[in-house]
RNA sequence: GCGCCCGUAGCUCAGUUGGAUAGAGCAUCAGGCUUCGAACCUGAGGGUCGGGGGUUCGAAUCCCUCCGGGCGCGCCA
């Protein structure tokens, strides 16, 4: 488990366990691995001692039982004992327990745990009370910068910022449901030498278009061909670039035209993609642009920065060029210009000392490793980051097209990203069609947005980030297996079977416990439900969306399971209202887990 | 050349930071709808975890080495 539960897991061998629910963000403890690990806790210090107190209690998920601890394996060597008999000793001394049923030594000497059903039943009463889920709130909430989608002034968003955009909105989602201050910002690339070429074209040209960004797009293009083509008209364009950063009005005048065409375009794709990100998060390289001077001057007053081949170069140790020699993070180009290593230095200086973060997360492509690390190095150099901050490059793969190569933008082969979704809407819109014939054209519309974007979404989520992401229209909208489509329907199975019963379905439960733990099936839903916050806790830490992923595709299944082996509406009673709680469980679990990944459900489909 | 990442079933991928017989989905085969939604469930076959060493009671996981693939390595961002 991670440091945080195995933290609150010691606390509890000193003060009793608190057994009444806390509301309203107070921390409500529901992983069964925190009161299993008191018990072998105190069995371990019984038998070892003081050493006890410190040794890993590996207490984990188990094929062969609801749990398993290794910890007897892991200390046999210090008593010089059997690893058997030290598990054997432990077991003997496991104290009395509300939560554990049996214990016993299994293998070469695991300890294979099974809870009791009226533990398991307790636990889930107590996460159906909870408006959280029993997710945690952080005892010391971090302010965490996450920079993500980070798109281009005047081109369209492309397959390429979709990773970006996807994990950096979910990522932010899951750290402020984990009680941080998240500050979300969008690093806009609007500042460069592709704007002096641009401005100068639209001056040729008399006009930039409409504020259509598809035909600026292609403006941009034709641009981008007269500045490689014509030297004289390349000339222009790096003194119109002059022009742009010294402040003349005209130049400005034309560059926020740019801004206002790009900024309605990806607006309306953050809003499609249902990605929290406004116009007030947009903290674009512009924004730093008068910084860059005093950034320059700093990091050579200090020592870090120096001159070489007449750039300013900060040159640090352990990162070697392809001749053998020092390799350099260029700040100050030889024309005098700055590159975007001072852009991402003086955005860090904010974001450490402005924003006062603790934490800043980069969600870009891993071929930018070496230059976060050389940007994070510098920092830390120049002592702008303080004692226990964290810097972050979040990495992830690049995207590949069929054919395993990269797909770039400049080759003129990407896929933009609007088309992307339009296409993923008219695939799920078929589906739908097809599947749920009976309900309104609206209401089929409806869910096809639901299911072609979550699917598109889920499908990028699903994957470790870092590994390359084949593009691939069949994965995306596979409505088999781990998809959005397969929670989806989970969701939707359960609140068909809510209506029908009369359950409201959003809201936490009331009233005295009712839930039972009677069948294997049921078992197995529990102790996936109850995985739920750790294991978000834990995305918090690893920043691996995948992960949640993973455990609502069990919970799903699991659920998928006791659907088959467990009749709800028509079972006696007290069983009824108990499935009926589980069910409702089950749905807010799998709603809020989509939720965080930025992921909408349908309430039929 | 140096550095980083990846290599797991026919395909697409997990593997809870070192634990039991390496797991899912797709595909294949065999079953299950007069009962809450079959976009579902149950079962079967399918593996030298790229190769080889090492550490360990115990390795897909950690270390070394080799092979294969990708990316980065001085003025684009």
């Amino acid at each position: 488990m991670d440091r945080a539960c195995a933290r609150a897991a010691s606390d509890r061998i000193a003060h009793p366990p608190a057994r009444a629910i806390h509301w309203a963000g107070t921390p409500v403890m529901i992983d069964p691995v925190l009161d299993i690990s008191a018990s072998v806790r105190a069995a371990v210090v019984a038998v070892l001692g003081a050493a006890g107190e410190s040794a890993d209690l590996a207490i984990h998920r188990s094929e062969h039982a609801d749990y398993q601890a290794d910890v007897a394996l892991a200390v046999a060597r210090l008593l010089k004992r059997p690893p058997k008999e030290v598990a054997a000793a432990i077991v003997e001394r496991l104290p009395p327990s509300d939560v554990l049923s049996d214990a016993r030594v299994s293998g070469p000497g695991f300890i294979n745990l099974n809870c009791r059903p009226e533990y398991l039943a307790m636990q889930l009463d107590r996460m159906r009370a909870d408006s959280r889920l029993g997710i945690e709130s952080a005892l010391h909430p971090d302010t965490t910068v996450v920079d993500f989608s980070s798109p281009n002034l005047a081109k369209e968003m492309h397959v390429g910022h979709l990773r970006s955009t996807i994990l950096g909105d979910s990522l932010a989602r899951i750290l402020d449901c984990l009680g941080h201050r998240v500050i979300r910002q969008n690093h806009l690339g609007d500042w460069g030498t592709p704007f002096g070429m641009l401005i100068e074209h639209m001056l040729d040209e008399g006009a930039a278009g409409n504020n259509d960004v598809r035909e600026l797009s292609a403006f941009y293009r034709a641009a981008r061909l007269k500045f490689d083509g014509d030297p004289q008209f390349a000339d222009r364009a790096r003194r119109r670039v002059v022009l742009l950063q010294s402040g003349d009005p005209p130049t400005l005048e034309h560059w926020r035209r740019l801004i206002d065409a790009t900024t309605s375009h990806i607006d309306a794709l953050y809003k499609q993609l249902h990605v929290a990100l406004s116009r007030d998060d947009i903290a674009g390289e512009s924004l730093y642009n008068p910084r860059l001077e005093g950034i320059v001057g700093e990091l050579e007053r200090a020592g870090l920065a120096r001159s070489s081949d007449g750039a300013v170069c900060v040159f640090l140790p352990g990162f070697v060029s392809r001749e053998g020699q020092p390799l350099p993070l260029i700040v100050r180009k030889q024309d005098g210009g700055f590159g975007y290593a001072a852009t991402d230095l003086a955005a860090l200086k904010h974001r450490l000392q402005a924003l006062r973060a603790h934490r800043v997360l980069y969600v870009v492509g891993a071929p930018q490793s070496q230059h976060f690390a050389m940007v994070f190095d510098t920092a830390r150099r120049a002592g702008w980051v303080p004692e226990g901050a964290r810097l972050e490059h979040v990495a992830f793969g690049s995207v590949l097209g069929q054919d395993g190569k990269e797909l770039k933008s400049r080759a003129g082969g990407a896929v933009s990203l609007s088309a992307l979704l339009d296409e993923a809407l008219l695939r799920a819109r078929a589906i739908v069609d097809e599947r749920s014939s009976s309900l309104e054209e609206g209401e089929r519309a409806r869910i096809a947005e639901i299911v072609g974007i979550g699917a598109v979404k889920y499908a990028d989520l699903a994957s470790d980030r870092i590994r390359d992401y084949v593009f691939n229209w069949s994965r995306m909208l596979t409505f088999e297996g781990n998809t959005a489509p397969y929670l989806m329907y989970a969701y939707a199975r359960i609140r068909s079977i809510l209506r029908k019963a009369g359950v409201d379905a959003a809201t936490p439960a009331s009233g005295p416990a009712a839930v039972r733990i009677d069948s294997p099936a049921e078992r197995a839903l529990a102790l996936e439900i109850l995985q739920f916050p750790g294991t978000l806790a834990r995305v918090g830490e690893t920043l691996q969306p995948h992960r949640l992923c993973q455990q609502l595709f069990r919970t799903a299944t699991a659920f998928s399971g006791f659907y088959d082996a467990c009749p709800v509406l028509n079972a006696e009673p007290a069983v009824r209202s108990s499935r009926l709680a589980l069910c409702k469980l089950t749905a807010r679990v799998l709603a809020r887990g989509l939720e965080l990944l930025g992921i909408d459900v349908p309430e039929s489909m």
